[in-house]
DNA sequence: TACGTTTCTTGAACGCCATGCAAGAGCAAA
DNA sequence: TTTGCTCTTGCATGGCGTTCAAGAAACGTA
């Protein structure tokens, strides 16, 4: 899809309808025969990315929890301009909101599953879960060194 | 400032300069003559909303540490809609960057500060304040019950 | 093979937007 | 009165997301 290596060069933002059009040679006219708006041709190219991160985490579910949400920073991280549009967009677009809630839905569950598997005590679940959501977002969406991110993430597996 | 009220009504994409020129009673070229663009006008909304913010806050040291990050908390999600904008654009436009970064570094030095103040040991400052950054910008992003609020910043203060 | 229907593509428009420019009003100093 | 500065205006421009009427291509049916 030409719209997803256009996103990931230069943001949702900067590409125009027009400049998709071109990367898939064809007119924009096109574009909104298979898709409604700008918005739903995100959401389409979010499912492709997200189909691929999933792949790509089913690899590797050896590793130590700690090493495995760093993984999943890198991976969002490489997104980073995605993922600030997706939490503007979704507090505007109901298109965009909805994929955002499934895509919480989705991985707050599976956070929560590897806290359970740590021995975290249930009643501590959700708001350990929430937290931990946060620090995700937070190290994706500010640049720190490599052993910052590890003392939060270290740190975060200290509460109680 | 009618940018301001525009801004907090139907948010900053949704304004256009035509509009805040109307509310103004000028034309858009006089906006111009004050702002070189529209993101320098939204600096001088922040820097006005961050100062009265910072008068409130002013008035509120008497207060528990948990308290205080919840007033925070409430004056923010006030602004969820300006918050998700300056992330969105601080990553693509120079001039919003610049304030995103002095913000946070006044917003994150006030937090370590308080830290300090309530016993956390120096060596854990930094990680702690940037988990503590982390949860607040989480809770104001994602709208929780006020208890579910209350028991992430809980958990947060038991790290060590 | 021919026809009717559905699927896909196009070029040309529309309305909105942020921004630029040349001209002029208002006003103070000389 | 003239000069020069500050401020305001109307108009224009180029780009954007999106729409629409029209036609081409593909396909099922006879």
């Amino acid at each position: 899809m030409a719209a997803a290596d256009l996103f990931a060069a230069v943001g949702y933002e900067a590409t125009s309808m027009a400049s998709v059009a071109r990367g898939a040679g064809v007119t924009t006219t096109t574009i909104y025969w298979y898709f409604e708006d700008k918005e739903t041709l995100l959401v389409a190219v979010l499912d492709h990315l997200l189909q691929e991160t999933l792949a790509g985490l089913g690899d590797r579910d050896d590793e130590s929890p700690v090493d495995l949400l760093m993984w999943v920073v890198d991976r969002l991280t490489e997104q980073r301009r995605l993922v600030s549009t997706v939490h503007a967009l979704a507090g505007r677009s109901p298109t965009v909101a909805v994929w955002h809630d499934a895509f919480h839905e989705l991985t707050d569950a599976m956070l929560a599953e590897g806290l359970r598997q740590e021995g975290v005590p249930e009643p501590l679940v959700p708001a350990t879960t929430r937290l931990g959501v946060f620090a995700i977002e937070g190290l994706v969406m500010h640049p720190l060194s490599r052993a910052e991110q590890r003392a939060v993430l270290e740190l975060l597996s200290t509460v109680r």
